[in-house]
DNA sequence: GTCTATATTCTGATAGAC
DNA sequence: GTCTATCAGAATATAGAC
């Protein structure tokens, strides 16, 4: 029976996601999540490096959350109705995790540690490359990303006011479609 | 012949403006705006009563110049050609214009002073109306828009990597409008 | 209208005891 | 691995002299 270390790398990231969620990025300081963990900041140091790095580990576990959705969604399916459940996932994923989501999509990243973020770019481009007949159709995927990406932040952002996006997405995505294929 | 001041509501706007295009939102203090005017920080606060009315005040100067820049690429030209003008213009102004064109459609905005901002809503709401012959088209104005933000606020971050949006700017805008119309 | 001086609070990060 | 103590700096904002 060893004594069982209060926190740890997994934890930390946790506790971190939740502060984030909760509370927005500006909340998240190693003091914030040493208190989430009923510890100390400094001690924080002894499993990462720097703040910067556990915002680059957080990085890494939005753009694997996002891929693992969308793949689940995609499931075995096939062509447009593939493409459409793929593209629900990431809307969804977004709203249940709006400031994690940032991270994969509004925050520059270290070009280092990309790894799921390139899986993820992968997993659109193949999505798309089923509707239009095209492997590694890269501005087919960057047109589709841009009009996902472009609502969720929008709507996010409360820019379509009281009256709402009143039916935009469903509208915006079957053009956009539409408009790739045809 | 009289003391003339150091500084008024308008160059505190201008060199906020300055600094925030030079270094990123971070950077915006209550000293760096006294630094760069040669003033102390705690004289801005009889031009402006906090931190946050400043960026209020930016909101709208960056709102309104959007909305003129638009507005001068529509000129007097009709229907598509028209709409594909004020696309242009806007990802223009997203490029020139980094750090402000945030405050347009990225940041959370106050609901009481969106003057400028419904005015752009309404000019985009105009545009799409003219190629899909509905006025008031809310649906297909949130796509059209989706798409535009989606597209400058990932090529920004850096999200299409080192081969870049490869032609997708093109390719997601004729989609769009092609499917809209269609 | 600007200044000095100050209050208050927050941040990331380190040294060294235990 | 966690702790205390501390550093060094940043931020917004106010009071009162000039």
């Amino acid at each position: 029976m060893s004594f069982p270390a209060k926190t740890g790398a997994d934890a930390i990231l946790k506790v971190a996601v939740d502060i984030v969620e909760a509370e927005g990025w500006d909340a998240l300081s190693m003091r914030s999540i040493g208190l989430a963990l009923g510890v100390r900041a400094s001690s924080l140091y002894h499993h990462y490096r720097d703040k910067g790095a556990i915002e680059e580990a957080l990085g890494e576990v939005a753009a694997r959350a996002l891929f693992e959705a969308m793949t689940v969604a995609a499931g075995r399916k096939k062509g447009q109705v593939r493409l459409r459940a793929m593209a629900d996932a990431y809307v969804a994923f977004a709203h249940e995790n709006a400031a994690l989501y940032q991270l994969v999509a509004a925050r520059r990243t270290a070009s280092d540690t990309q790894v799921a973020g390139k899986a993820l770019w992968q997993l659109i481009l193949d999505g798309v490359g089923q509707v239009t007949g095209n492997r590694d159709d890269t501005a087919a995927a960057v047109g589709l990303w841009s009009f996902l990406h472009g609502y969720v932040a929008l709507e996010g952002a409360g820019k379509f006011g009281a009256s709402g996006a009143k039916g935009g997405y469903e509208r915006g995505l079957s053009a956009m479609l539409r408009g790739l294929i045809g």
